[in-house]
DNA sequence: TTAGTTGCAAAGGCTTTGCACGCGC
DNA sequence: GCGCGTGCAAAGCCTTTGCAACTAA
């Protein structure tokens, strides 16, 4: 036996996946896989990316896994105005996007206050919030050299 | 003559689109009329009220309108996921946005701070940021009470 | 006049839905 | 074995594009 000293929290694809209450598949192991090497990536990249473990598989079961993905929690889905819906998993911290307005690029932007102050405004409208996202425009380094 | 004792501001709705360097036609201005009947409008809804003015027009006239006001800066289009595209015409001033994650309703949210810092991040993967835009996510009194 | 706009039609991209078969538990 | 999940097909929604006729400047 492989001794463990320290309690070895299981991380791998299949054990997130069962945590989230949902079979494991192979359709969703590899979304789940191909999500971890595409940060930001929109449904049909992954889609390709799938293709490769289970050539079978289809765009729509795809969105399935992805769905069933974004409604357990365990993944999250951001859709930068004029951009398809990019899939994540990055779900549990608190961090934003920045969006190159050109290519379409993003990357993750770590939040630098612990409480930020405009997330937290007075009037609300009656509002009971939830959520905050905040998304940046801009221009990543190789458009604004073009 | 009128005599204005005080430089007056013409903010007719033509003087707006004239300014915006767009040629004034009954469509847009029926299109800009109902942005400020409807603060936070999708493109079907102004369509209908666009409607009741210019009878003959159509849903792509006013697609093509809109998209002219955003080009030239007095529309902005903004866009929750999971929602279609919603249009308004504040757009000089910081503010951000809630949604009712029920029903989708969109209300203004005044930034409380000026130089928000969590709008300014020192990390930004070399982006140049022009923009930030913030949403907030939460239940409506409405939705709330359900 | 003449270039900017309209209205119509059609296509396009992204995503969801419905259903019979198959597989995880 | 039971029920969830898959794969296939088709439809759906929102939006953009192309083009001849029209009209604001």
């Amino acid at each position: 036996m492989p001794a463990p000293s320290a309690p070895v929290e299981e991380t791998s694809t299949d054990a997130a996946i069962r945590r989230a209450g949902l079979r494991v598949t192979d359709t969703r192991r590899a979304v789940y896989d191909a999500l971890r090497s595409l940060p930001h990536a929109p449904a049909d990249a992954l889609f390709e990316r799938v293709k490769a473990t289970v050539p079978a598989t289809s765009v729509q079961s795809v969105y399935n896994a992805l769905g069933d993905f974004v409604t357990t929690g365990i993944a999250r889905r951001i859709e930068p105005a004029g951009h398809p819906g990019l899939f994540e998993l990055r779900v549990d911290d608190n961090h934003h996007h920045v969006v190159c307005t050109a290519c379409g690029r993003v990357e993750d932007i770590d939040c630098v206050v612990g409480q930020a102050p405009c997330l937290h405004p007075d009037e609300t409208h009656g509002f009971r919030i939830h959520t905050a996202e905040v998304t940046f425009w801009g221009l990543c380094t190789s458009c604004a050299d073009a």
